[in-house]
DNA sequence: GCCGTTTTCGGCCCGACTGTTTTCAGTCG
């Protein structure tokens, strides 16, 4: 049985081989719309498949609807596999080279018997590829460069490990003299938990000046291209970094332009050209007489031009928001200044880097009213877990520190206790009745199926003593996959027993992932933004939290830590 | 292959950059 993920994975992929084939270019991208589609709506394909009504999607036609239906069906997908048949499985991870498509991939297939990168690095050593037309002396030496990247760094990074130095970035060319203004775009604008590079766009009446100083920082250790208005140049940690310079003028439409998604923009065009005008990165052009093309001085305009409330770049990813724009129906989404609190922090007790004191101070330099400690439990010792007793004296602990603070700041005592296999908390309800609150998380046994795992995690909510449900899927970014749970029948469960999902703000997990906080919103389920800080300089990572809560359509009363002190122990029922 | 207030054909987003093809094709975003 294929999911909706699979279908639109496949469809994609018989994109990819059209391409290769060299098929049409609008046939092709008819399949990856129809991937798009999959991917971006709520869709249940098998209702649709049952009905025969999978073509009354906008982007499915007869073609998509049969091969969907044949896959939902047979699980398998007869004109798929014979076009896969067609290439070598290995022809693909030529797709990661830059500056390589699928027409230069076909020529190399058809022409070199070129069947894999390490055909291709062959290829370009010993000088056989450039008997091909198109393929000179300076695309050999780029060629080469890309399968030495490829082979040295990951092609994707973390929003955790590139804020800094897009952050530092943005920094240098807003303080060049000759900016006017300038401002991230692309997908870290849009707050992606996974990114493969950042854009950065600038308005300036000097544009070939900047790109020129930018492509000779010194923090560049390659530059990929260096034009009149745009450099790429690439990091000594890998990093991609895009520069593009524009006019004042065009400024706001490039930055609407180049802040994507794709998706965003290409519904975005589509609205623009039933009121007669066409919208590119430079401007509104007038289709037909009668339309007017709109003044705009700033990105929020071009929405106001097309009866569209201004939306948050974190939501332009084409699920819903051009919809709630137009209806007025958008989320005023939450902010960093509105966590008044936090819970789900270690210390030196189990595998945390500071004590309960220097966490206290650290989150009272933060502005935070209150601090949830979460220290790990016995089963977990790797991360030396308490047993009950040691749990116990940290609770006394915590009462005794908090007098110091007259009621101005209180740390909250709590676990973040192991969900057992078979779903059993691993301390007795007896002791955790004693704290303030409780975090449920899984920390072992990740292979379960599917069922058991979400049974598991059922029955660790179902226990009343559970407040919040940690890392949902455990699943560490760019190193390890989530592991195999039902999330809208956890969403279901929260929703009805009232427990709280986490979002685990350490940039390594991110974790219940933004696209689910939509619905669990709709369904009532409350958030929790938690560091999981094992150090104090980790309360930092609420910042993320707050970027993939928003990312998620979620509002300061859809979080649980924006209520202060006095509201928090009054929900936690405790004096 | 999809779509339709230009509706069953004909258009579908498009500009910047690069390399090499002396006028443009391929890639990228």
């Amino acid at each position: 049985m294929h999911d909706r993920e699979d279908i639109a994975d496949i469809l994609e992929h018989i994109a990819v081989l059209l391409e290769l084939k060299g098929e049409n270019i609008f046939k092709t991208r008819a399949y990856r719309k129809g991937a798009d589609v999959l991917r971006s709506e709520e869709i249940d394909l098998r209702e649709l498949v049952k009905t025969s009504s999978l073509s009354s999607i906008t982007g499915i036609g007869k073609a998509l609807a049969d091969k969907i239906a044949e896959l939902v069906n047979t699980s398998q997908l007869g004109f798929y596999n014979d076009l896969k048949a067609e290439f070598p499985p290995s022809l693909f991870e030529l797709f990661e080279i830059q500056g390589l498509g699928p027409k230069k991939i076909k020529t190399l297939y058809t022409k070199c018997n070129i069947h894999s990168v390490a055909d291709l690095k062959q290829a370009c050593e010993d000088g056989s590829i450039t008997s091909v037309t198109g393929f000179g002396a300076k695309t050999v030496e780029k060629l080469l460069k890309a399968i030495e990247f490829r082979e040295n760094f990951a092609s994707h990074f973390r929003l955790g490990d590139v804020a800094v130095m897009a952050e530092t970035m943005l920094d240098y060319i807003r303080c060049h003299p000759a900016t006017l203004r300038a401002c991230h775009a692309g997908s870290y604008r849009r707050s992606k938990e996974i990114l493969h590079d950042i854009d950065i766009l600038v308005a300036t009446k000097r544009p070939a000046e900047l790109t020129q100083w930018f492509s000779q920082l010194d923090e560049v250790s390659e530059v990929i291209v260096c034009g009149e208005t745009k450099a790429s140049v690439r990091l000594d940690n890998g990093l991609q970094v895009d520069l593009r310079a524009v006019s004042n003028s065009a400024f706001p439409f490039a930055l609407q332009y180049f802040s994507g998604s794709k998706e965003h923009n290409v519904a975005i065009r589509q609205r623009a050209l039933k009121r007669g005008l066409s919208l590119n990165e430079y401007g509104f052009t007038a289709k037909d007489a009668a339309a007017e093309v709109p003044t705009v001085h700033e990105e929020a305009d071009i929405y106001d031009a097309l009866q569209l409330a201004f939306i948050p770049p974190e939501l332009r990813e084409n699920r819903g928001e051009i919809e709630a724009a137009e209806n007025n129906t958008l989320p005023r989404l939450i902010e960093l200044e509105n966590l008044r609190g936090t819970f789900h922090n270690h210390t030196t007790a189990s595998d945390g880097r500071n004590s309960l004191q220097e966490m206290a101070d650290a989150a009272i330099e933060h502005g935070l009213e209150y601090l949830g400690i979460a220290d790990h439990s016995k089963s977990s010792f790797q991360a030396n877990g308490l047993y009950p007793d040691r749990l116990l004296k940290q609770v006394e602990e915590i009462r005794q520190l908090n007098r110091q603070w007259d009621g101005s700041f209180r740390l909250l005592a709590g676990s973040e206790v192991d969900i057992l296999k078979d779903g059993s908390l691993d301390f007795d309800d007896s002791i955790l009745s004693q704290l303030d609150y409780v975090v449920a998380s899984v920390h072992n046994a990740f292979t379960l199926p599917e069922k058991e795992m979400t049974k598991r995690i059922i029955r660790a909510m179902e226990n009343p003593q559970v407040t919040m449900l940690g890392h949902l899927t455990g699943r560490l970014l760019l190193k390890r996959d989530a592991y195999q749970v039902n999330v809208d029948k956890i969403i279901d469960c929260a929703a009805e027993t009232g427990t709280i999902i986490e979002l685990n703000c350490n940039p390594m997990r991110l974790d219940m992932d933004w696209r689910h906080w939509h619905k669990a919103k709709d369904k009532g389920v409350r958030c929790a933004i938690n560091p999981d800080a094992h150090r104090v300089e980790q309360l930092q990572f609420m910042a993320f939290g707050v970027r993939l809560a928003r990312k998620g359509w979620l509002s300061k009363e859809d979080v649980i830590n924006t209520k202060s002190l006095t509201e928090v122990l009054e929900f936690l029922k405790i004096s």
